[in-house]
DNA sequence: TCAAAAGTGTTAACAATACACCCATGT
DNA sequence: ACATGGGTGTATTGTTAACACTTTTGA
C-alpha cells in the first residue's frame, strides 16, 4: 500500500492520465492497472485550502515496483494495510475504501489479475486470494471456482522452478473484461 | 430518468450538498437519496471546453417528483429507461453507468428502498424489483429471500386499500445501512 | 358470493463445502 | 529415495428455484 501525495490537473489531461502520469513522477512506476476510486469533497478535509480529490487505485505485482524518492515524496515506502503509518487529512479514509473495493470486488471482477503477471500458475493466484482475504482457501475448491468463471485458460506451458511437479501456466481469457464498475 | 443540466460548484459547498441544491434549484425535488456515481473529465467530452462532472443519481417514489421548467432547465419530463431522448455530450453514457449501478446494487443493498415510502408493503417491494430487472419474480421466493436478509421488519399496521385481505406493512431496520459505497 | 390481492411450505435442483491421496520433479 | 509443491474426485451440506392453494376483505 502506498500513500502518493496528490497531483495537479493539467489542462487537456484526461483524468486517469493525470493519476497515471503523478505516479510515475513521484514513484517511476509505469504502465499498471488504475481504477477511479471516489471523488472527495468534503469544504474541511484540508483545512488550509480547498481540494477535490478525484482518486484513483493502482493495482501491480510487487516486484513491479521500485520506490523512489522525489522532490515531492521524498520519503517513500511499502506498509502492510495493517501496519499503516499516520496520515494526513483523510488519506487513511481513502486507502479504508480502496481496500474495502478491492475486497468487495475480488469475487466477480478479474481485480485479483491485475497483481499477477500475465502468465502465471493457479498456486500463484491462489495466494493473491489468500493474502488479499487473509484466509486459507482449499486447494480444490479454490481450482474448481476460479475456471468455472471461464476467465483463464491454460497456455499449455509450464513453470519448472523447484523440486517438484511443474504447474500449469494460465492467462486470463479476455484481457477487456478488465472494468467492471466503469 | 432525469435528465438535468449540470450547475457548479460553490467555494466551500460540499459536492454532494451541491448536486442536492442543483437539483432542487432546477426541479423542485428535495430530501431524497443521492450517490455519487463517477467522475468524467475526458478532455474532449464537451468540444467547446474543459468539463469535469462528478456525477451523483438520485433515487426517489415517483410521486414525491413534480418536474418544474426553470431557466437552466427549460424542458423537463420523465423517459422510460428504454426511451430516451437523445442526450448531449456523453450523458447516454452516464445514464447507463447509473443505470448499471442501481442493478448491480440491488442484490446487496438497501437501494430499492430508496424508491418507496418509510412504510411499505412486500408487494410493493416486489414490484420495485420486478420493474427495475424487468422480470416477474416468484412471490414466496421473493419473501423468503427478503425476509431472509433481515433489513425490514413488520410495523404491525396493516394497509387496507382494496376488496381483499390487507397486507403488513414493513419499514428498513436500521435506516443507517444506507451507504453501502462510501 | 365473487373478485382481487395477501399470505403461506415443501420438494427438487444446484452450488458450495469438506476432505486425502497420488504425481512429477530436482537433489 | 525423499522432500516439495502440483494436481485431482466424491460425498455432504446449504442455498436457490419451482410450484398451488387458502385467507381476508369490499363491493
Amino acid at each position: 500500500m502506498w500513500a502518493l501525495p496528490g497531483g495537479f490537473l493539467d489542462i487537456d489531461e484526461d483524468l486517469e492520465t493525470c493519476a497515471k502520469r503523478e505516479l510515475q513522477e513521484e514513484t517511476g512506476i509505469e504502465g499498471i492497472y488504475l481504477e477511479q476510486l471516489y471523488t472527495f469533497g468534503d469544504p474541511q478535509r484540508d483545512p488550509s485550502e480547498r481540494v477535490i480529490s478525484i482518486t484513483y487505485f493502482a493495482l501491480s505485482q510487487s516486484d513491479h515496483l521500485m520506490p523512489k524518492a522525489s522532490s515531492d515524496a521524498t520519503q517513500t515506502a511499502w506498509f502492510p494495510i495493517s501496519q499503516l503509518p499516520e496520515l494526513a487529512f483523510d488519506h487513511a479514509t481513502i486507502i479504508q475504501l480502496a481496500w474495502k473495493r478491492l475486497l468487495s470486488k475480488l469475487g466477480y471482477s478479474t481485480i485479483a489479475f491485475k497483481m499477477l503477471p500475465k502468465y502465471f500458475t493457479l498456486s500463484q493466484l491462489q495466494s493473491v486470494y489468500e493474502i488479499l482475504l487473509n484466509e486459507n482457501l482449499d486447494k480444490r475448491n479454490f481450482r474448481k471456482g476460479i475456471l468455472a468463471r471461464n476467465i483463464i485458460k491454460e497456455t499449455g506451458e509450464y513453470s519448472r522452478n523447484g523440486s517438484h511437479r511443474p504447474a500449469k501456466i494460465y492467462q486470463v481469457i479476455n484481457p477487456s473484461q478488465i472494468e467492471i464498475i466503469k
